[in-house]
DNA sequence: CCTACCGATCGGTAGG
DNA sequence: CCTACCGATCGGTAGG
């Protein structure tokens, strides 16, 4: 049952799907050619085509890998937000961090939900459900002991936040230049992504640490 | 210099941009062949190159149409916008309704942000910068004058709402729906949509209609 | 994991 | 605006 001999498990199928993730994100799955993944992972074609038996199957991999990989990490960003106020701001840096680190994820994020958007769905909710609906109830509990604001709808304002968060790191750049932000490491979008979720979500302003 | 001999003029170009639009939006540039955009046309490929003499050259002139048809259509949207606080939100639910008109339109601009980023801003700043620094003035007025916010960063602001706009447009229904929006023609993302830029905008709320 | 090869489709041209 | 045709590249298979 071991599919691999011995030494060395599944690192090419890995380093396939790291180069996926990102020529997709990059050029989208029509612009990219299994050929130019094979020759990013440093392989022939057929090889890859032993790995994944088709360029389809492969892009429904790589779907649930991006998500897989979200799944885990959600976790660790989230059990820093139930303190209210002050880690709500850090929270959302540091979940516009994680995408940061490969922008391509997000690039990848927006392309699929245009292109398949059923599939994704799916996935997202069978891996991600649980954190949603925590998320929502938080939402809720807060709206019931008056720290958040009675008129926010839970599930869209989610939506929007989580939407500004990809497409800041998506194309936050672009957008931001086109109207003139200073951008140099778009911080400034960043800053006012946390400031605009914040102000729409809690009914008291946080206290300044250092103005 | 009349290009065309008589009759009717450039009616097979208009629609081979009517299809381009919607084409290039729904399958993206490479996951659309020049082929498939003269069949809806109706004609033939090489008929198509006759009036673009690429694919490239296509995709271009389509950046500018659609992004002409904003720089005609939003003085008439931001008009209503320079009166405080009641017009905002109506000013927003025309752009969201703009662009629901087609949402192709939102579709293809945001992957043409994520693929050909120079060209969009370039052909943005060349003919939608008079509004986009009107709205940056009328916003630091709203500041002098005390009405908005005074931490709001004007072009930063400006980006987030347009973003979240494009988005809500292009896959609000899909990241809704991944959240348990109810979705039904997407109404609830809108309207959030509208408070948290309202909330994240002015110093008081505005007076409500009818509770 | 490779070489060799396939039919289909791609963008584009010749020439009318 | 069309027919006819082109080389290049696509995803995928045979067979080892």
């Amino acid at each position: 049952m071991m599919s691999k001999k011995n030494g060395k498990p599944n690192d090419v199928k890995q380093r396939i799907f790291d180069e996926a993730i990102r020529l997709f994100g990059e050029n989208g799955y029509e612009g990219t050619s299994i050929q130019s993944i094979s020759e990013a992972v440093g392989i022939r074609k057929p090889s890859l085509l032993y790995h994944f038996k088709s360029k389809k199957e492969l892009r429904e991999a790589v779907i649930v890998r991006l998500i897989s990989v979200w799944a885990e990490e959600l976790p660790r960003l989230l059990t820093n937000a139930r303190n209210g106020h002050d880690r709500f701001s850090s929270t959302i840096t540091s979940l516009v961090e994680f995408f940061n680190q490969d922008r391509n994820r997000a690039r990848l994020a927006i392309r699929e939900m245009m292109d398949r958007p059923e599939e994704i769905q799916a996935v997202v909710q069978e891996r991600l459900s649980p954190w949603t609906s925590m998320l929502v109830e938080y939402i809720q509990l807060g709206q019931d002991s008056g720290v958040i604001k009675a008129d926010v709808e839970p599930q869209a304002y989610l939506a929007q936040v989580m939407m500004m968060v990809i497409e800041t790191v998506a194309i936050g750049d672009v957008v931001g230049s086109m109207l003139g932000v200073v951008d140099d490491a778009n911080d400034p979008m960043i800053e006012e992504l946390v400031r605009i979720s914040r102000v729409a979500l809690f009914t008291k302003k946080p206290k300044k640490k250092k103005p």
